[in-house]
DNA sequence: TTCCTATTGAAAATCTTTTTCAATTATAAA
DNA sequence: TTTATAATTGAAAAAGATTTTCAATAGGAA
């Protein structure tokens, strides 16, 4: 999914393709790690120094929608975005630079369901985030 | 543990035991479910009208310090608190009526050794949620 | 009971996010 | 192309949430 696609699913939806739009989109798509709406801005800035702080936040808020992106949720807070993976995944975070890796947790199925039998819960969605070292930050040291 | 070793344990770091303290303690720790700041404010007012959201705030922070309470993530945002479980546990949230469940998800283990070796990440946390309705929830309709 | 200092609540300050609004601009239609 | 129009913009204001400041108060050791 390279960044002209998002543009082409925003264009899709009605939205209009701007040069606000464009920049924020070329930010948050090419990131490896979790950006803030204030990050977005300061990066996107620097090719497009025009933009303001409320499109990021409207930008950002129509990739949400379209499940471009999605919000991550750390420790240190929750306000921070990365691009979306295709297909139902889970987080792998680094610690030390925030790089964000995919994977797939399907193996969660079994345990899924005896947590449903044991409490009677009717379980319908989970989140399952991972915290560690990437295998360069391990290299480089604490 | 009950409400009164939450005081114990504030005592015993060095904080004092004030009205302000034991009018959110004993709101926060008789919940079933999160609670915010403000949820907090506006119940323990009810039992003493003088208390100021700033201490609510900084008996919330200190609480959480002492591993008694701690934040819960949900879609909807992620700045209400719920009292901490003994041991490592994982939280069942019901979408409807909000409550927190606990289970213990020792399963996850080989998971994340699988995880580990694929990703070469060096993984030292975890965070699993699941959501779902209770078993009243899924009673009363939706 | 006294004294010291942690704690308090009110107000102000700070941050983040949302709303308002007049000007601009992307895009569909002519 | 040009035109018309409605979506979008950035700035400023507003709204919310959280933190800081500060003089007054009150917990608890002596």
């Amino acid at each position: 999914m390279n960044s002209k696609s998002w543009l082409t699913a925003l264009s899709e939806h009605g939205y209009r393709l701007t040069e606000a739009r464009r920049a924020v989109v070329a930010i948050i798509h090419s990131s490896q790690r979790a950006l803030t709406p204030l990050e977005v801005y300061d990066s996107a800035r620097l090719a497009y120094p025009e933009l303001g702080l409320v499109s990021v936040y409207r930008t950002l808020e129509k990739l949400e929608e379209l499940n471009l992106i999605q919000r991550v949720h750390q420790p240190a807070g929750c306000q921070a975005f990365i691009s979306s993976a295709e297909g139902h995944k889970h987080l792998l975070l680094c610690k030390r630079c925030g790089q964000v890796t995919f994977f797939e947790g399907d193996d969660l199925e079994p345990l899924i369901k005896s947590i449903s039998r044991r409490t009677n819960y009717a379980i319908s969605e989970h989140w399952l985030q991972l915290f560690g070292l990437c295998e360069n930050c391990q290299k480089s040291g604490s």
